[in-house]
DNA sequence: TATTATTCCTATCGATTTAATAGGAATTAC
DNA sequence: GTAATTCCTATTAAATCGATAGGAATAATA
């Protein structure tokens, strides 16, 4: 299942690109378009501002903006963000690896075949869908 | 993160195929194997023989056996009783269908893109691995 | 028929994670 | 100096996960 932080940072994310202006977007504004609560939506931004993904402006009339546009933020990036490792097991993340405790032959592992599978599939999609594709129709 | 549940029913699955003789495999024997807390993998077991993907003889000597050859067995079919639906929401689950209670517009939510792709790509892997692709080396 | 070994079933428990809330400090525009 | 906003830390309630416990039902076999 998908997080709600993650579907509620997704969901910013395509508010904050949608919007016209070169101002900066307050919390309230997003979590009342977009039917978040606040204070939780609050810790989220933080995250993907701290990640790199969105800058902010403090003080009265501040608030949130995008670091690059919206063609260049792909789905990788925030996905690890928001939802940690895209792997469904350690053992085949690429940027978190771990070895399993108990495998030993891990070439012959049944969980492991099919887990590099779905890796390599879902790293294809979110690699390559840019903030841009959700944000805008066609 | 994919499951314990489904990690050992996948290690007992695949046990289970590489056995030689046709006699029925014993919880125990996949346990100490494969390194999984017996009890638990009772209840395993028994959820994928009431899906009907294992069958089982009760009693002395009994055990579980594969209801239909290993490249028979796909693993969207065993992923969805193992970790349920294959869609990480239900607004995009081809077997599990369910609205959002927000979203206003599907088509528009940028959620709902990006999550059919992912719910395609990985069906098509999974639809297209069997049992027998993770149970042999090639 | 008694014994033994196994699946089957239900209930429970502790730990972890998730989703959300609370309260206020720090910062900035005006 | 005031109002509005981001920033930070802590807490909580509910759900889920991983595992365990105890025993009923069933079947092979001596």
């Amino acid at each position: 299942m998908l997080s709600k932080k993650t579907k509620y940072g997704l969901k910013a994310l395509t508010f904050i690109a949608r919007q016209e202006d070169d101002v900066p977007v307050q919390v309230g504004e997003i979590a009342k378009g977009e039917q978040i609560p606040q204070k939780f939506l609050e810790s989220i931004l933080l995250t993907l501002r701290k990640a790199g993904v969105l800058g902010s402006k403090k003080g009265k009339y501040g608030g949130y903006y995008l670091r690059h546009t919206p063609a260049e933020i792909n789905m990788a990036d925030v996905m690890r963000v928001l939802e940690g490792p895209i792997a469904m097991v350690p053992c085949v993340s690429l940027n978190f690896y771990e070895k399993c405790d108990d495998c030993v032959d891990e070439q012959e592992c049944s969980v492991h075949k099919l887990m590099i599978q779905v890796r390599d599939s879902n790293l294809n999609v979110f690699k390559n869908t840019t903030l841009a594709d959700l944000s805008f129709s066609e």
